[in-house]
DNA sequence: TAACAAGGTCACAAGGTCAG
DNA sequence: CTGACCTTGTGACCTTGTTA
């Protein structure tokens, strides 16, 4: 009934990614979780064990690239070049990004203790709870002088953070009390080793609400988050309109931009959802790797065009392989789109984003999407909720079939066929193997960054590197958060509340 | 969805033995209490911090369970719904003073020795008295730099409990002085075996006087101590008149909510005594088990209403059986009462409560009733101190008219009559025998729900199974149930409320 | 010796301070 | 009024010395 027995085995700051890991039925569950499609043959696994030795243990510094993410290089600049917390990162590999923007996600994820009422950084154990220092000032007042606030101007249900933790004093003390400061709790001296343990669990679960608190903040207003989202995807819309169609010319395709502009419209679109650049930015590029595909879909299939091209950005697979129940599976998920109030597509959208792919290192993906199922039923009801999930199954079924389809036609090419040559029917396929500068950690040069990017953006629809390795995929995800658990009650021991 | 429906009647997260209520035969003795600890030394060296319970811990010792205890699950599952201890342990940090309380109970009742200045745990013997770690140092500082410290802010007359030690020192070591301790009272060395036994005996005294202290210490301030029982009874009180009155409806009167109602308030106003949630739930159960009736009586007889409708909840009784001088007791109560100060009827029902019965394993009622009675002195004067217990002993009389009535009407009864057949003149009895599934730990289907419900409520107002207190109550009443299946298991079982 | 208390130690929290 | 920083304790452990 309760998260704490499952706690007590599995890393305990990681309790959405054991829901989310749990195995649904293929019928829709009306769960709030993305389950990962249950049916084997067709989709993809999460490629996320192989994405993890790329990210540094329980931190989340921008992973040095590894030889075989090197066709990863397009979204990851992409991305870095349309958000602002970029330009560190190419300062300097490790330290540059952990300026402000990373310092506040790294302690989320990793052992900094938070303020359990603005979730600020702690700086100790204040009458009864971890708080920082603005909030263990602001009680003691609150208690020595019987202060009387003003009453809240809302309905007192105002969240408290950092940022606006001074604007409301009434929901503040309220807060206060709420986490249980109290003038009976104070504790002296040096802190027991055997509390060290509870503190560490009562962390855990302090800073997953402050995750949630600090997402659902970014939607307190929500028709504004609506409009956001919705113009944003209406240019990705727009955008695709204009860039889709056979792209049979003498040109290089890629040259052309067709795929370019698109992949920066879906990009735009997912830094438009709220909260969603709070992710680290190393995950946001996995999971727009792993969802560029259902975006580009979902919009296309939301178009009120009447045909829908396939596959999104124009490209044409290789007649001979194609399989004939794909045209009825693109009219059905289209269909069923269409159906949908119109406000609840981009919240969709945006749910296959955050939803692309499991990470076990970075759960805010997925207190992200809840709050987005959560919007989602606000906006558009319940039919949204309840055709979602069988939605998202068809919509991987295709991504993997595709995936498929480009892997395969992919073998069939060699680098050099690629590089100045039209491809008119095939999507230009990644390499097999990078080349050399691309392990290098220093910027490319410009030279190399025309064919870089061919290389980068064709792959970027192919399937990231790991190959389907079917429906034991899960057992593959469970093993290495266990040996996660071992490491961290190792390291319980020497729980260090860090001071400054 | 399912969550909720079966936690509304079937707390979930607890054990099912909690539900069903302890059944202590009539001739346990408290034995089991007030033996020695098997271990050689009486003291916890090792003792873990003093502010433990500050984080919340929710294990609870309860009695066994026995199984024709069925009936009382209503009001066990009123107390842990409205209870917060239990109920928010999931949610975490929420409190600090129930879990306090709790432990504080656990380590009294086991063989731990108390510092005999602040309560605390005492680590051993220092300075000539059983100190806690906090206080043999805070002494030693004392002796050492001989430090003055500030005076009193109030009349030096500051209790000195675990949590509020640091707030005075002046008192604390005025109190220090007071138990003994002293620079030439140091003890050096093995403790002679003969001066265990008498360490033994101080620290019962010693665990008596800490739980007095823990209860005056919430009547501290005895303004808001009146408000907030004032309030509680006034609650008691409306919803009293609105909820009584005759139901001779075609509806079932306990399915419309006429009892559960009044018992909700009763019960929330139990709770709104000070210190009152510091007994353990299981003993909070029984009293309140003992005394709705007379808790509903005496608010029925202070409204200010001009006809007092009897019993409360308006069940009528046969009345061919009806005693000819019920209607003069009740006059004569309803007078008494209302001659009384407005201010005292809140703290004589508050004893009621406390009084509703006396359990030999557990003290702190008649403690909390000692406070109470001394309140009841401080608000109202002489007069209610000397009406009183003679007012007591005609609520008594009436109580076990009452059950004596009802329990000739259950035996009149068969099952299959009570359901869905409204019963307008008898209160619903209480099956003799629990369904089945009752002595499952599964949740009960919604059918059986009904059945229970009823059962339960009704079984409410009549007799739990042992009246006492009453000088004129001998123990025929003890033995109404044919078959008192008292399986006493091993006592001492550990019973996790699970919280995290 | 083992058991046990005085005294020391120092990681930590309450409360004060004072620019911002 | 806020909160980073500082001062003043506090008390969980540890070391040292005493006694049955
Ligand atoms: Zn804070
Ligand atoms: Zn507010
Ligand atoms: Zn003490
Ligand atoms: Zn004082």
């Amino acid at each position: 009934m309760d998260l704490s027995s499952t706690g007590s085995h599995l890393p305990c700051h990681l309790p959405l990614s054991l829901l989310t890991n749990l195995q649904s039925s293929p019928t829709a569950s009306s769960s709030s979780f993305s389950s990962p499609p249950a049916s084997s043959s067709l989709l993809s696994p999460s490629s996320s064990s192989a994405f993890r030795p790329v990210i540094p243990r329980a931190t989340v510094q921008i992973p040095t690239p590894a030889i075989d993410t090197f066709y990863m290089t397009a979204i990851q600049s992409l991305v870095v070049s349309t958000t602002s917390d970029d330009q560190y990162s190419e300062l300097g590999p490790l330290e540059g990004t952990t300026s402000i923007t990373k310092d506040e996600n790294a302690s989320t994820s990793a052992g900094t203790i938070l303020c359990q009422v603005c979730s600020d950084k702690a700086s100790g154990f204040h009458y009864g709870v971890f708080a920082c220092e603005g909030c263990k000032g602001f009680f003691r007042r609150s208690i020595q002088q019987k202060i009387q606030y003003r009453a809240c101007t809302r309905v007192e249900d105002c969240l408290i953070l950092r940022n606006n933790r001074n604007r409301c004093q009434c929901c503040r003390l309220k807060k206060c009390l709420a986490v249980g400061m109290s003038r009976d709790a104070v504790r002296f001296g040096r802190v027991p080793k055997r509390e060290k343990a509870r503190m560490f669990e009562e962390m855990q679960k302090t800073n997953v609400q402050s995750q949630r608190d600090q997402i659902a903040i970014q939607y307190e207003n929500l028709s504004e988050v609506m409009h956001k989202m919705n113009h944003a995807f209406a240019v990705l819309q727009n955008t695709l309109e204009k860039c889709t169609g056979p792209i049979y010319t003498d040109r290089c395709p890629i040259s052309s931009n067709f795929i370019v502009i698109p992949l920066k419209a879906a990009i735009d679109f997912a830094n438009s959802i709220p909260a969603f650049l709070s992710i680290t930015q190393a995950h946001r590029v996995h999971l727009l790797q792993n969802s560029v595909f259902d975006v580009m879909l979902l919009a296309s299939a939301a178009s009120s065009t009447s045909s829908l091209s396939f596959p999104p950005g124009g490209i044409a697979y290789d007649q001979n392989s194609s399989n004939p129940m794909i045209p009825q599976i693109i009219q059905s998920i289209s269909e069923r789109i269409r159906q949908l109030p119109p406000q609840s597509i981009p919240i969709l959208t945006a749910i296959a984003v955050c939803q692309a792919d499991i990470m076990p290192d970075c759960q805010q993906p997925l207190l992200l999407s809840d709050q987005l199922w959560s919007v989602l039923g606000k906006v558009g009801g319940v039919q949204p909720l309840l055709v979602g999930p069988s939605l998202f199954k068809d919509v991987r079924s295709l991504r993997q079939w595709h995936n498929d389809r480009l892997r395969h036609v992919s073998q069939n090419f060699s680098p050099n066929q690629l590089l100045g040559i039209p491809q008119p029917v095939y999507l230009p396929p990644a390499f097999l193997s990078p080349p050399p500068s691309a392990t290098s950690s220093s910027s490319t040069s410009q030279k190399s960054e025309f064919i870089e990017r061919h290389q980068s953006i064709a792959s970027l629809l192919e399937r990231p590197r790991r190959i389907s390795s079917g429906p034991q995929e899960p057992l593959n995800l469970s093993l290495p958060r266990h040996q996660m658990k071992v490491e961290e009650v190792e390291v319980d021991e020497e729980v260090q509340i860090k001071q400054e």
